[in-house]
DNA sequence: ATTAGTGGTGTTTTT
DNA sequence: CACCACTAAT
């Protein structure tokens, strides 16, 4: 008797959830049914009995898609998930080095430092070190020692080749150093921490290899080198890893990720059977066509065709608008036309390349009093001020946490300059200790010193007495400890509470102006703490006996630096879902825009000069268009506001990429004309939204434009080929316009000789 | 010691 | 445009 939810599995779905204990490599397309295999296979394991909870672990990239396998595992199975092992890489590894703290060599209570700590870490750093930051930008430190991290280099690994080469490798060991000083761990020491843990520790390796014997990867495209050697550490004889991916959909090579785990996989685990899925379930057929005709023009492929049995559809609907202000406009006119065919707005996505394009679009909708939601951005947990309300909880948790100790040291202010802080950080470094015992010293002498002479106060001035509470390191350090003393043995949420209020946050940004919304979130973090604690009671991570569990404080934390973004506010509502490319992989809806499709921009013009990165583009793209279901918008904007200053961009070649068929051009309903745009030289500006710069249409819309030019057009010249008209000057016999070119750049054309026609 | 103002610079994508 | 680091003025 086969469990209900194994029916309607197709042959090779069935085939891969049904596999024998063996390594296995799925290969599985846009919207086959990846994430219903994984969640069957894991159920179907513990459903006949060749598994228990126990001995599975599941891996996924991000946090949205862990919590989807575990909700959709609970649902086949009436069991408890306590005790499996499902979650992000980095997630796992943070479970597995609080459990085993001791053995990896970190305090129980180590935190976890986000993007932007650990590049204010190495910016401490630097100046520390005296580095000169123009030669030693930190942002390319971070990237060097990342990179480092996640090829397994510790620095005294690292290949040094050059004087820089090896500067860097020395800023990296002092950075090591420091954060262990410190006891703080980046996103990358997590898991090359865990590594070296199994690495370094047999008896520990070999119980998690007893222990776990299925692992499930999800992504698995998007793995890392190290990531892949983490799993191999768990490569007992007899376990099988059963990894899905699919090559077309890896976007992520920037961060490190090798399609080649993929062949490595099949070598180091002697997989012998790999399973395609190709049937297509989402999408109908244009939209797939799409897809596939674009990815068809990467090179590097393993190869494989979706398709799938249901109906044509709708042609993609193509909308070149003038202006960024108008793409957006008509976004919100058709995402309200939509809405009015009863298309639910949380199933309509408006994608974009890049964050910044959203302000714009956001806008738009906000003007439009339409609501929606953004991922990704400026998350929850990265705001500055819960940023500073976690840093003062970091601080009272580890007083060795010199980053949360800089981060609030003055804020709110109270008289604590860069120059305090300067001589802080020296007599720390004399005598070898955290800026917190420097500043418990400096307290210390300080209240000596009073005594000694006789409790004169040397009377401040007035003013500054009633105005702020307290000043100086000595009232600091004397709030922190009363903080720490009020806050002990307290739940979490009120917690945060005490802090908030006694570390005069409330009250900083009561008085500020714009305050308002800051307060609010500091709210939403009370509120945040509370559901934390909910869920955590609800579901306990169940470690392995002799393990300690962290107090709720840490794996709040915790759950702050790794979970970044799952708090946003108004979450729930039906609400139309913004977010970049990247952000919606593994999502679907009922109807995509994909904005800004215009050279430089997607393609991103820096995608350029890395290697393979137009194919890597080639793939979001690819990841963009299988989002959708049954209707696909593709829009682009002829000038656009970036970095201040306005650009003329020409139509994205993925436009050549996609067979005309399966286009129709389509204009917005009404005509915005925005104020930004400036003609120059003609009038003839306004004419319909329908003057084509695309060049999947040959220039037949354009007659009645013929002999006017204006900036933004897009144009040919039998020698450079197309481009698109960047300024114009003088007028009659003397006009002349400069153009950029696709390839050849800027150039002047006398408008009388050159023998240029609109594109 | 702090702040306001200026000028220079950089900017993809994320756990 | 937005963020930073630095300078000049309080």
């Amino acid at each position: 008797m086969s469990p209900g939810f194994l029916s309607g599995l197709n042959e090779q779905q069935l085939e891969a959830v049904t596999l024998p204990r063996q390594s296995a490599l799925v290969l599985a397309g846009a919207g086959s049914g990846k994430t219903r295999v994984l969640t069957t296979r894991a159920a179907w394991l513990i459903h006949t009995g060749q598994l228990s909870p126990m001995g599975l672990m599941a891996v996924t990239f991000t946090n949205k898609a862990a919590k989807e396998m575990l909700t959709r595992i609970s649902a086949m199975l009436p069991i408890n998930t306590r005790g499996m092992w499902v979650g992000t890489f980095h997630g796992l590894c943070n479970r597995m080095l609080r459990a085993h703290f001791r053995e990896a060599g970190l305090p129980q209570l180590f935190q976890i430092l986000d993007t932007q700590d650990q590049l204010s870490v190495i910016k401490r750093l630097l100046k520390s070190l005296n580095a000169d930051e123009e030669r030693f930008p930190p942002r390319q430190v971070q990237w060097f020692i990342a990179g480092s991290k996640e090829e397994g280099l510790r620095a005294p690994e690292v290949d040094v080749h050059d004087e820089f080469t090896r500067r860097m490798r020395d800023i990296y060991a002092a950075y090591d150093e420091q954060c262990q000083r410190e006891g703080v761990v980046d996103f990358a020491e997590l898991l090359l921490r865990s590594y070296e843990l199994l690495s370094r520790n047999e008896a520990l390796r070999s119980h998690y290899g007893a222990r776990f014997e299925h692992i499930l990867v999800d992504e698995f495209q998007d793995t890392n080198r190290l990531q892949y050697r983490w799993l191999k550490r768990f490569a007992e004889p007899g376990n099988a890893i059963f990894a899905v991916g699919d090559d077309d959909q890896s976007i992520y090579a920037f961060r490190g990720a090798s399609a080649a785990n993929m062949q490595d996989l099949q070598r180091d685990f002697a997989v012998e059977r790999v399973i395609r899925l190709e049937q297509n379930y989402r999408s109908h057929g244009h939209i797939l066509d799409a897809a596939n005709a674009l990815i068809s023009h990467n090179r590097k492929r393993l190869g494989k065709n979706l398709w799938t049995s249901d109906a044509k559809g709708e042609p993609l609907r193509v909308l070149e608008a003038l202006t960024d202000l108008d793409e957006a406009a008509f976004i919100v006119d058709e995402v309200r036309a939509l809405r009015g065919d009863g298309v639910a707005l949380d199933e309509i996505a408006v994608l974009y390349r890049s964050n910044a394009q959203s302000r714009v679009i956001e806008h738009a909708l906000f003007k439009a009093g339409m609501p929606y939601r953004v991922y990704g951005g400026l998350r929850f947990f990265e705001r500055q001020e819960i940023k500073h309300a976690l840093a003062y909880l970091r601080l009272v948790a580890n007083p060795g946490d010199d980053g949360a100790l800089v981060r609030i040291i003055n804020f709110p202010a109270r008289g604590i300059g860069a120059r305090s802080l300067e001589q802080l950080q020296d007599a720390a470094r004399e005598r070898g200790t955290s800026l917190w015992g420097a500043a418990l010293l400096k307290s210390e002498g300080r209240r000596q010193k009073a005594e000694e002479n006789g409790g004169d106060t040397a009377s401040p001035s007035p003013i500054t007495q009633h105005a702020s509470p307290g000043k100086g390191i000595p009232s600091f350090v004397a709030l922190i400890e009363r903080m720490r003393e009020a806050t002990s043995g307290l739940p979490l949420p009120e917690t945060i509470e005490h802090i908030v209020e006694a570390s005069g946050l409330r009250a900083h940004y009561r008085a500020e102006k714009e305050g308002a919304d800051r307060l609010e979130n500091l709210s939403e973090l009370i509120n945040a703490a509370t559901i934390f604690i909910a869920e955590r009671d609800v579901q306990p991570a169940g470690e392995a006996p002799g393990t300690d569990e962290p107090d709720e404080l840490t794996a709040f934390l915790a759950h702050a630096a790794l979970e970044a973004g799952e708090h946003q506010a108004q979450a729930g509502a039906e609400a139309l879902q913004l977010m970049t490319v990247h952000s919606a992989k593994g999502l679907e809806f009922h109807s995509v825009f994909i904005s800004g499709l215009e050279e430089g921009l997607f393609p991103h013009e820096n995608s350029l000069t890395e290697a393979d990165g137009i194919e890597e583009e080639r793939r979001l793209m690819y990841v963009a268009l299988t989002r959708a279901r049954r209707r696909l918008y593709l829009s682009l904007a002829q000038s656009r506001m970036l970095h201040g200053q306005t650009r003329y961009n020409i139509a994205s070649r993925f436009f050549q990429e996609i067979p005309d068929g399966l286009m129709r051009r389509i204009s917005p309903a009404f005509h915005v004309q925005s104020s930004r745009f400036n003609v120059s030289g003609s009038a003839s500006a306004t004419e319909g939204g329908g003057v084509s710069t695309l060049n999947t249409e040959p220039g037949t819309l354009n007659a009645r434009n013929a002999g006017q030019w204006r900036v933004g057009q897009n144009v040919v010249h039998p020698t450079f080929g197309t481009g698109v008209i960047v300024n114009s000057e003088g007028r009659g016999p003397e006009a002349r316009v400069q153009v950029n070119f696709r390839s050849g750049g800027l150039k002047w054309l006398m408008l009388e000789y050159a023998r240029l026609a609109p594109a």
